[in-house]
DNA sequence: TCCCCTGCGTGACAAACATCACAATTTAAA
DNA sequence: TTTAAATTGTGATGTTTGTCACGCAGGGGA
């Protein structure tokens, strides 16, 4: 599991064994079961994950109840309510399970005295969260220029492994479509 | 000018003044008028540009040659498209200027020595692409959760200039709906 | 001055999509 | 196993939005 973490890291920076201690003794490690949250609105919002494995969800529920989902986060991901994370204000959205996870818990303080104790962690930090944002700047832009059915085929081409395990209803809340509308376009 | 731009950095991370000059080295100014282009389409990407005056609009041209903004960038900005300027590839989009524009230019060699150099401007730069990040996840769950009415009223409030300085076709393509829809809404 | 281009509004119609209702199937829990 | 809940598909219908067409007003350049 600590395995798992090290790679995912020097895949941008390289680390020494001692930096690596060090890196790791500002995560814990937790697990969730299956529909268990990470995050739930309104609360505060303690950590950044890092998922091991596993699959979450992060979601945002309007006044009507209505969920809309922000986005999945699967191996390897970042996630967090981050607005929320980093202002130290309460969650809009919602973190939670879509299969049993295991993840990586890293607090704001920790966050802090990680990036200002090691140069090469505020540097991995800045590339992760310039990725962060080309990503949904390409999702932006696939709302603006693509309608239902290309979004769909978009999403099944870039993520296909998500289409055998999520609920094609949660796709289509992803997506911006009414399930059944979803339905009828998958064919 | 160079004032503009030491005070946007200091509301983050301080300088001294031999700090800020090492900053304000790596940086060089230009001018475009209305209409130019500081990035096009096919070509590569220089700079990111921060603005110290003026409105940009960042745009993606379909094939069939529709456009649409991914973004307006007003003064104290940072913008450029990022994926082709972080991996060093052509663009996808395209950078105009929609007024008079006045803007700091960085190179990705510089954007890189500056952070090596100086922790406090990766320090800076993280805190910029996080809130990018944040700020894109908004637009996102506005497109998620919100039809175009709705859409129009969160940007008339967030940015009720940008009413007085683009054309409203502009505002559609940002909104994601046809100039004739906004015009309708618009009521 | 005249003219052309841009911006803006609006009517008519078509396409995309949401919503409601119901049924069939699969999955999970008791 | 039995029962309840979740998931999916699909028809009918209404709403939202896009597209095409046209007219009008204002501003800048020849």
């Amino acid at each position: 599991m600590q395995q798992k973490l090290r790679e995912h890291i020097e895949k941008i920076v390289p680390l020494t064994d001692d930096e690596f201690a060090f890196v790791r003794s500002h995560f814990t490690i937790k697990s969730y079961k299956k529909r268990e949250f990470l995050i739930q609105e309104g609360k505060s919002v303690k950590y950044a994950y890092f998922v091991v494995s596993g699959l979450l969800m992060l979601v945002y529920n309007n006044e009507s109840g209505k969920q809309h989902i922000v986005s999945f986060a699967m191996e390897d991901w970042w996630e967090s309510d981050f607005l929320a994370y980093h202002t130290q204000t309460k969650a809009t959205m919602s973190l939670q399970c879509l299969e049993d996870t295991d993840v990586f818990c890293l607090s704001l303080e920790d966050y802090q005295k990680l990036c200002a104790g090691l140069q090469k962690m505020e540097h991995f930090f800045l590339r992760k969260a310039n990725a962060g944002h080309i990503g949904s700047q390409q999702r932006i832009l696939s709302f603006l220029t693509s309608n239902a059915k290309e979004r769909y085929e978009q999403l099944l081409k870039r993520y296909p492994s998500l289409f055998q395990r999520v609920p094609k209803s949660l796709l289509a809340s992803y997506l911006g479509v009414s399930r059944e509308t979803l339905s009828r376009l998958a064919r």
